[in-house]
DNA sequence: CCCCTCCCTGAACGCTTGTTCACTTTGGTG
DNA sequence: CACCAAAGTGAACAAGCGTTCAGGGAGGGG
């Protein structure tokens, strides 16, 4: 019995349209990782992809491992960018926040889904100096969720669910950060709902979870 | 000339305990793929985690692949017995229901953590026939809770957000499968908050949520 | 024309992988 | 004691991996 072939998916010829090589592997490699996982993607696959052999991506990224911090790192950091961005343009009034970043958030999520699955999925091949880096940008992501929180709550316009008379900000931001962050792994395109519908369901939902009072329109 | 162990004495630096070995070879792949993923863990890491050498699991599992779906299979079907088990015991109040379901999955996903894990994040690598059989079974636990978000909407005890004037169960209810499936992503076992407190704490959630008419005690 | 700079090719390298297999060890039974 | 089946060993195998490197060819400036 021989080793068992995982799927290499064959299909797809070459996209290079006429794109700088740099930019056709990035593409070329998100989708892939994305597809199959980092480790059974060979860079033999990721350069076929777009019509090169092996050899020619050591022209543009020192290593396999570079190239997925490339693409992870940028990811990440623009996801951050828009987050700030979001809650920044969204006023002072905690529920206006959280309902902007929320929107921000999946939108985000269901347009860019190949990418936001490789900076979530495959995070853990990196190594560790480089894994902590990303870790802190999600960390900072979380940490502005907590303070729209703890801002709404002191302001009386939040009362969210306790845990024996205390507040649990941390797991109650995480188990939200979880539910919009997974869009990415089922949300599809064309299907029932448009991402502007999507982002409008989970804003509802999150406002309902944390208790919001009714705004004053 | 050979160099001969005589006693039996020696024990190898592993967890063997005294379980039969393909209990020793379940758990130790358990551990080992929660902890660095089914495609980088080698046969001879799981095997060597368990004191034996790489031939010898071929002794009790077909190949590695069969390891993996044994182990993700079983783990399966136990959490939809369980979740079937949680909503025939909470009578007929879709409240009732829905919080003894979001009860038992979070609880089942805090305590088995490192089980959920596995099963949740590598089905990619089984093969076709093989990875439908546990989609499902998720779906089938989707199910679940679309119908108890549907009876609770007939009976005017929910009224969960819409898009549009139309209402998406299935949207809604990944979105809740989500948020408490990867509660086994961060969950840790001796950190502020107990099992039961999470399940608290998510069950306050979705009913919120849902938009869940206050109990009449 | 030559030459230099890019970018690419594809064979080759050393290493690891899942799996096999001839062999030894083990523990129980008559 | 002999005997047997079950279980473990560790070398060996073919295949595939990331990475390297000597060479090729295209394009532009002298």
């Amino acid at each position: 019995m021989s080793k068992r072939k995982i799927a290499t998916a064959e299909a797809p010829p070459v996209e290079r349209d006429g794109r700088p090589p740099v930019e056709a592997i990035r593409a070329a490699a998100f989708t892939q990782f994305a597809e199959r996982g980092y480790p059974v993607v060979t860079v033999r696959d990721i350069m076929k992809a777009c019509g090169l052999t092996q050899g020619a991506l050591y022209n543009h990224f020192k290593s396999k491992d570079e190239l997925l911090h490339d693409i992870i790192a940028t990811t990440q950091a623009e996801l951050e960018r828009v987050c700030q961005q979001a809650v920044v343009g969204a006023g002072a009034d905690p529920r206006a926040r959280l309902a902007a970043f929320v929107r921000a958030y999946v939108m985000r999520h269901c347009r860019l889904r190949i990418e936001a699955l490789v900076a979530n999925r495959e995070i853990s091949w990196l190594d560790a100096e480089r894994v902590s880096d990303i870790r802190r940008s999600r960390r900072a992501i979380r940490d502005i969720v907590i303070g729209i929180l703890s801002d709404g709550i002191e302001r009386g316009l939040f009362d969210p669910p306790d845990v024996d008379g205390r507040r649990e900000l941390k797991a109650l931001a995480m188990a939200l950060l979880d539910q919009w962050t997974h869009v990415s792994m089922w949300y599809v395109p064309g299907g029932p709902l448009s991402e502007e519908q999507m982002a409008g369901l989970y804003a509802d939902m999150a406002l309902r979870a944390v208790g919001a009072k009714p705004a004053t329109a």
